[in-house]
RNA sequence: GGCGCUAUCGUCUAAGGGUUAGGACGGAGCCCUCUCAAGGCUCAAAUACGGGUUCGAAUCCCGUUAGCGCUACCA
């Protein structure tokens, strides 16, 4: 098996372009088939370097990768050849209308157009007169009509296909500047490069009868095809980075803070499923699970709001994902981030905040404002009334304080060494150990939510806790 | 306009003639609890519409509607 993604250079890469190559490349993983990048970049006029730039970072980041490589712009000998062969079999014809511009179309009425009228009946001989005087010519493929015909294909996706080929334009194979163009360089490279399974997105399901016929003219084995249903944005309309923003980009994902297998899991589920209610996949589970025969038929929304470019889900399983990770590599994920917050992460720091922070954190960035206490030498300017517990005053906030700093500057600086003194603390002073502690965890970490109270005082340490709480008692005071 | 594809909770989806139409996210509530999370439990929430076929239809057929795709010398 032999499957390839083709994407054209004109854009970042779009997350439905990623989802198109996960799938060719699930479906490879799976039957052990290889896997083929190819750049369609036929289009000069549009193909920039960025483009193809941005294509291999994200490929690289989701951390997907491919065996064979080929830059179509590289092969147009043989797309030319191609073309040719089809105009000598008869299959094709020089067609010397001028180009339509868009104003011409606009009047059309009444069905579709099929061809240009005079030039299909063109003789050879003064086909090749014009051609041979540098005539302009477009070259089209000389659909058949009489008698008319139905071309029909079973795609893995959509089932059985038919079209007659009286609904078929005779569409250009190459352009009058000579370049092929789509269809005709697509084809001509899956038929050399042995193709055997296009999967690809449903924007080309009536594309494939053209290209079944340019196969058959071309005498080679025909290939299979599964259409992918397409990803939309919640008004319905097709992702585009115009109307939609960065929400397209998978740039975005990746600045964002999630794990490329989260972000890979979540793509998956848009538009298959494995049929057995799993969702937190691994990438090997989806490797394992996956088939043409669990792909969709309808299109699937990506479901993003103008405040927030993240769907829910992803979200959720950005969280699964992260919370399962071994906490060495979670670790390392969250390097990056911490240090471009600017601050000083030392390793073993990190090692030891993660544990604390991995159920909290949906996204790798999350880690800067969930544990920024932890590397910050000074506390974030707070209210001083947040030391105050619930049911209590500043004077009870202030005694909790004192006590908690006498216990903390005794007791062993170890979590289970911590809990039991400071529990009786809070017994000696009558209150409810939630009383005890609020002002504790505000005092060391500067707002009320925080990981748990006794490991959180362990990471940071006696000198660290004992300063910030010598603060808390001095901002008490000014008061 | 022509041709094609699609239609189940807000979203992703399961069920492909017989189910109280299932799961997940998100939402609401409860439990757990030193806060926040995480976790557990509960609740609300869907077969686009109209005809057929059938003892029986979300499921098969026809039509309508809606959305999407193709209809370029874009890909």
């Amino acid at each position: 098996m032999r499957v390839r993604f083709a994407p054209s250079p004109t854009g970042y890469l779009h997350i439905g372009s990623a989802r198109t190559f996960i799938f060719n490349w699930l479906y490879a993983r799976r039957n052990q088939g290889t896997m083929i990048l190819r750049i369609d970049d036929t289009d000069v006029e549009r193909n920039t370097e960025e483009s193809l730039a941005s294509i291999f970072d994200g490929l690289r980041w989701l951390e997907l990768d491919w065996d064979e490589q080929y830059r179509q712009s590289e092969r147009l000998e043989l797309h030319r050849r191609r073309a040719e062969e089809i105009l000598a079999k008869g299959f094709a014809y020089r067609d010397f209308t001028p180009a339509r511009t868009a104003e011409d179309d606009s009047g059309r009425e009444g069905g579709a157009w099929l061809f240009n009228t005079g030039m299909r009946e063109l003789s050879r001989q003064e086909s090749d007169r014009r051609a041979a005087a540098r005539e302009p010519f477009v070259l089209r493929f000389r659909v058949p009509r009489q008698p008319e015909r139905t071309i029909s294909f079973d795609d893995g996706v959509f089932g059985p296909q038919a079209k007659s080929t009286a609904d078929i334009e005779d569409f250009a194979l190459l352009r009058s500047n000579g370049m092929p163009t789509y269809h005709m360089a697509s084809c001509a490279d899956d038929a050399d490069m042995r193709i055997t399974d296009i999967v690809r997105g449903q924007d080309h399901l009536t594309n494939t009868f053209k290209h079944i016929l340019i196969f058959e003219a071309l005498g080679v084995d025909m290939p299979r095809f599964g259409h992918l249903p397409l990803l939309i944005a919640p008004d319905g309309a097709k992702l585009s980075k115009r109307r939609h923003g960065p929400v397209v980009s998978v740039t975005t994902y990746q600045a964002a803070g999630f794990l490329p297998q989260a972000y890979v899991n979540f793509l998956c589920l848009l538009g298959w499923n494995p049929k057995d209610n799993r969702e937190l996949m691994t990438r090997h589970e989806l490797i394992e699970a996956f088939s043409l025969a669990g792909v969709n038929r309808s299109n699937a929304v990506v479901n993003f709001t103008e405040d927030d470019p993240i769907d829910p889900k992803a979200l959720w399983l950005n969280a699964q994902h992260i919370y399962g990770l071994p906490i060495e590599e979670l670790c390392r994920r969250l390097a990056p981030f911490v240090q471009a917050a600017g601050f000083a992460a030392d390793e073993q720091k990190l090692l030891r905040v993660t544990p604390l922070i991995r159920e909290r954190i949906r996204l790798l960035s999350d880690v800067t404002a969930v544990a920024d206490f932890f590397f910050a030498r000074e506390l974030a300017p707070y209210d001083p009334a947040e030391l105050i517990p619930q049911k209590g005053d500043a004077q009870l906030a202030l005694r909790v304080l004192e006590r908690a700093r006498q216990v903390l500057a005794q007791a062993d600086f170890t979590q289970a060494s911590l809990e039991a003194p400071l529990r009786s603390a809070a017994a000696e002073l009558g209150i409810k150990t939630g009383q005890m502690f609020q002002p504790i965890r505000v005092a060391v970490c500067g707002r009320k939510n925080a990981p748990p109270l006794f490991e959180t005082l362990e990471v940071l340490g006696r000198e660290t806790c004992l300063e910030r709480i010598e603060q808390a008692i001095e901002k008490l005071r000014r008061e």
